[in-house]
DNA sequence: GGTCGGCATAAGTTGTGCCTATGGCCCTCG
DNA sequence: CGAGGGCCATAGGCACAACTTATGCCGACC
């Protein structure tokens, strides 16, 4: 049988205090209950471990090498618990967020430099990412929390990960200057104009809304990246939609923006692993990413 | 309350396994125990340490490092094992005997002797000390084990410690070249001669057989070296008292022996405190002590 | 959509771990 | 030299802890 380290550590503490009554009284147990478990670590081990005299006890040889080996232990558990308390109390530990584009300029700076500000010892890892593979970052362990986003609700492929709504946005159309709103007829108004895509999932969201409008849209171009979409719509190459918060981020000074209420809503939330809310460092971020997310509402 | 060790390698185990489960199978328990026991250890800790997910578990940040902990820990525990194989098979080990200087020329090299050839890995130390001393020696832990003597019965003083008889040996008178032996008259019939005394105890047991016999002797030498007496008493200095084991050790060819029941019988035997018969190092040397006194007789 | 594998929870039973009580031993002090 | 106080071990009893079985939920995979 294997040996048992709190038995390996009470053997620490009588050696310690000299007699198993002093240890008994030390720990605020009885001495039968020392005694006993001395016998059974002995019974364990095989042999004796302490010598008993009229005054206390005595370490055997093999009791020293114990002795020497309880020490470490003792030491690597106190160690441990010096651990715990600085990730607890957030002197240390470190959380990696990965955030789709437009979040990360706007949201995440400020969550960020507040818990960098109130916890200095917290490290933060960032990485930009459309939620798809934020998701899988998150999912595979390589992060710890995802800023993600769907259309009209959560996103899809969340399978066991957990997810905590942020805000809510509305989608808005995004024109050449000079080009006239869609007026009462909606998005079918636009069934013939050339269309700028954005990243993948926002593509697909794009054409069903399209579709829900009756028709299929003709995308001429396509760029993650808002600015650069701006940019080819200011320059008469398409229409295209955007979220709030990408208009936020970045506004052309040339392009017409038009509020359509047709192209849903864009929600923003936190993903992460069940259970990963409860790690300090990563409460610290969700909590200061919902502050914020809450003072823009 | 204080993190259980027990709990902090079942982590290992779990995070090794990578599932509740197969800890679970690997131990030998149910699901449930580990799972409790988990539950438990994260309750202590105050925060999660494993993330659940589909596939099994996966460690936060705070179960990493009571991971590392849980190695170094695991670690000194086997090697804790390991290292009382060593001893329990004498691979190791210390013993340090304290002997009265006839053993120490008779009985003692070839136990020790034997102990070496049998186990070259078990180290023997060796001093030499009178009774009072060597009892004091293993009382205060200085030895292991001592060869000891006492006149009619064991040496005084053992306190606590523990006694194991070897052999009795009868006590001779030694007399100068050419003087006769007392005769009938026995001890009586050395009232007026000069005595030399040998070690203290020695000395005490002479005078108080001469006591019983209805005189005190007249100590005119000393020496606690049965060669430097057996030398004086050869030069016509006087006839002094020698146990059987230190004639055999060295017989000076010159003086006369005659055997005297009336000097009572010297006890060897051996002496360790209560229980240190069953440490292996000791107990292998005491098992060849006894053999070769056994041999003697 | 059914099955499988993962985990948590609830409830029951067994065993461990603690207690009190007692006795033996050695040492010390009156 | 006997009484008292220190040490320890053992025995018996009780309570909680630990492990069990039984069940339910959820996600993944075929």
């Amino acid at each position: 049988m294997a040996l048992d380290p709190r038995r390996l550590l009470l053997l620490r503490d009588v050696a310690r205090a000299g007699s198993i009554s002093a240890a008994a009284r030390e720990l605020g147990w009885t001495q039968p209950a020392v005694s006993q478990h001395l016998a059974r670590l002995e019974r364990d081990v095989g042999g004796p471990l302490l010598l008993r005299g009229p005054a206390g006890v005595a370490p055997t040889e093999a009791g020293e090498a114990l002795l020497r080996r309880a020490d470490v232990v003792a030491a690597e558990l106190h160690a441990a618990g010096e651990e715990l308390a600085a990730l607890h109390s957030l002197r240390g530990g470190r959380v990696r967020l990965v955030a789709f584009p437009s979040a990360a300029a706007t949201l995440v700076p400020d969550a960020v430099g507040a818990l960098a500000a109130d916890h200095p010892g917290v490290e933060v890892g960032l990485q930009e990412g459309e939620p798809p593979e934020a998701l899988a970052a998150v999912s595979a362990g390589d992060a710890d929390l995802a800023l993600a986003f769907g259309y009209d609700g959560p996103p899809a492929g969340l399978g066991a990960l957990a997810w905590r709504p942020l805000l809510e946005e509305p989608v808005h159309l995004v024109l050449p200057p000079g080009r006239r709103g869609p007026g009462r007829r909606g998005l079918a108004a636009l069934a013939d104009a050339d269309w700028i895509g954005g990243c993948v999932r926002c593509r697909t969201h794009l054409v069903e809304r399209c579709a829900a409008a009756g028709f299929e849209p003709a995308v001429r171009h396509s760029s993650d990246d808002y600015v650069v979409v701006q940019n080819l719509v200011a320059r008469g190459l398409g229409v295209t939609v955007l979220p709030a918060s990408a208009l936020a981020a970045y506004r052309h000074p040339d392009v017409a923006v038009v509020d359509l209420p047709a192209l849903g809503r864009r929600h923003v939330g936190l993903v992460h692993r069940p259970g990963a809310d409860a790690v300090p460092a990563t409460a610290a971020l969700v909590a200061r990413l919902v502050a914020r997310a809450s003072a823009d509402a």
